[in-house]
DNA sequence: AAAATAAATTACCGATCGGTACACAAAGCC
DNA sequence: GGCTTTGTGTACCGATCGGTAATTTATTTT
């Protein structure tokens, strides 16, 4: 089975040269998938916005289903990379409102499809959906755990009153980053979802 | 232009009497919908669980996009029948907390499928959704008029702080509705949404 | 120069999409 | 009994879906 990976390929410069630059491609893929989700982005619209044919884009990438797996990956490694630094705020509440600040500025971002994609592509995959579905639930759960960790630690920090429940925190922090992305995704404005963070944050228990 | 919709037809008893209930029809045709969304739900589909063919359809309910927009207003007439119950509430409190009760019950029902039918169609229609989004975004629109209202008069009441922004405070909850439709749709369980709700009641501002 | 390798292009595959033409069946009106 | 009206079933429409076979083009290796 050969690796189909963009970042592998040694330099076998042996036939001819590919003409399009993937790196490039699979960004213009992402952009696709992530304003019209899994479902949505047909090959058609894929291959335009890549700028490449059919055959070039199996051969680069698989198929459509790796494809987005990969445009995935990069989304999380680029477009979430605000979530890790999140998650070093040295307060509890930092750690929130870093969370939040970055998801609004990610998803209502002038250059970018507005939402989350994550959001996007789990609500609206149809058959062959369980695999994307099982991929975007366990990114979730694993930035879920690392978020219920660094709660737990700002309880012992004395950062957060003893008797809340750091994974219903968890998961009440995760409700309005994905609700601000539906709203996002249908019209709401940045200003809109400031007004949001506002007032979750003047809600946040102090220790 | 003939009307379609089922709730007119005094009594043509005149030709062929159909064969199927449209309630019923319509009924299936929403568990469709809902579970699928827009695009998801194939006529293979919707035929099935209507158990009509495709003519049939066509003629009691137009075609797919008015059969959608049909089994969204009935969602909204039953599904969502809590909302309209959540502003009656005496306080902002008690408004908020059937609000989020009631969305908890609706997207985790064991006899329907879950999440909120409208995050999974707003996010999830491709080429001509945007009839879809506009019926869904004008639906939400009004729903949050309505709420904010509802959160003027609070505050008038001595209900909430004056400092509080009312429309903010709508769409915090709004954000925490959606959200919580979302999580439902990938996994999780009721359990978990009641623990969000508790913390959300436990951070309402009080007077 | 010839062979080998790999990408680009074109044209096509079967399946499914939403939607419909047409013939037939069941009822009321005369 | 027709005749009209309306719903049902079958079989089909063009368009699009994801995916590929076959050929040509460009480059490295021998």
């Amino acid at each position: 089975m050969e690796s189909i990976t963009t970042a592998d390929a040694p330099a076998p410069t042996r036939g001819r040269p590919r003409e399009f630059c993937p790196d490039a491609a699979l960004s213009a893929a992402l952009g696709i998938f992530w304003a019209k989700g899994y479902d949505g982005a047909s090959m058609a619209d894929l291959t335009a916005a890549m700028g490449i044919t059919k055959p070039s884009l199996y051969a680069a990438f698989g198929n459509k289903e790796q494809l987005f797996h990969q445009a995935l990956d990069r989304y999380e490694a680029e477009k979430l990379a605000y979530t890790r630094e999140a998650l070093k705020q040295p307060t509890a509440r930092a750690v929130a409102e870093h969370f939040m600040r970055g998801a609004v500025a990610a998803q209502t971002s002038t250059c970018d499809p507005k939402g989350c994609m994550g959001v996007i592509s789990a609500t609206a995959c149809g058959a062959e959906g369980d695999s994307i579905k099982a991929h975007i639930m366990q990114r979730r759960q694993s930035s879920n755990a690392a978020l219920v960790t660094r709660f737990e630690q700002a309880r012992q920090d004395g950062d957060l009153p003893q008797h809340l429940d750091p994974q219903g925190l968890a998961y009440y922090l995760y409700a309005i980053l994905q609700g601000m992305a539906v709203l996002a995704t249908s019209g709401a404005t940045r200003d809109d979802l400031d007004g949001v963070v506002t007032i979750a944050l003047s809600m946040w228990p102090t220790s």
